[in-house]
DNA sequence: AGAAGTCAACGAAAATCTTCGTAGATATGG
DNA sequence: CCATATCTACGAAGATTTTCGTTGACTTCT
């Protein structure tokens, strides 16, 4: 059986600045991840934790135990939760539709010169694909 | 003065529905709206009258009254909310690139031809405002 | 005027989110 | 072996979000 994947819920604030961390540093520790934070934002190793072991609960993260310390590392790469997040945000704020969403987004901020190109280089593959 | 805009606090999945209602209907009672959202999910007329209540303390919508009742709209354009939406997850998300996230909200639902085609005119067009 | 209905206000309960103090287990250095 | 440091576990506090029961004010109908 091809392993039903789970809906995960949705991050929170705080859940998403810690899998950020993971997602550039790969499979962390607590601390390491506290320290990350830190940088940005001073957070305090048992909030790091709390969170971690909730994410755990939640299945947003998954956890390996190395000797004394535990590894953590996130169920779900980058990309896969920025779609969740972003069909999310699409279904609550703009009516369910990709276009409406990426319309506003590019009004929005100008991209500039290469982006756009890069943008565009999406698109015709995309207009291909759907011949 | 040209009146500072206050930034607003980024509306909760349940204050995001309500202000949907306001989009579509315009200007509505708590009755309306109640009764709107009802047709999707059951909800009580103390929660929708509670929670437009707290929206207008953050300043969320606006409330006039019309005799005995009380008439609510919302403070900003759909439009401007969802920028601001964006935004938010943006930052929160995709480090702060509007490129990364146009690149997955295109990837991940493919737009049909149309939508396609709409997309590619805003393209030309932001790219002649660039040069 | 009295009954029934509608309204906003208020408070509170339940759920969730965020933070952190404390405790117990385990390792490390002298 | 004892002191110190580091780790996870636990619980709880505070903030926010969501829901709703109750109340009092005001209309409307008879």
């Amino acid at each position: 059986m091809p392993a039903t994947l789970k809906q995960l819920p949705r991050p929170t604030d705080a859940e998403l600045a810690i899998l950020g961390v993971l997602w550039r540093l790969g499979p962390s520790t607590v601390r390491t991840v506290m320290e990350q934070l830190s940088q940005v934002q001073p957070t305090g190793y048992t909030t790091v934790l709390k969170l971690l072991q909730i994410m755990t609960e939640k299945g947003l993260v998954r956890r390996t135990e190395a000797g004394r310390q535990h590894i953590y590392e996130p169920t779900l790469r980058e990309q896969d939760t920025q779609r969740q997040l972003l069909r999310d945000l699409m279904d609550r704020a703009f009516e369910g539709s990709a276009q409406k969403l990426v319309l506003q987004a590019l009004s929005a901020k100008p991209a500039d010169a290469g982006e756009l190109a890069e943008i565009r280089r999406l698109l015709k593959q995309l207009e291909e694909e759907a011949q």
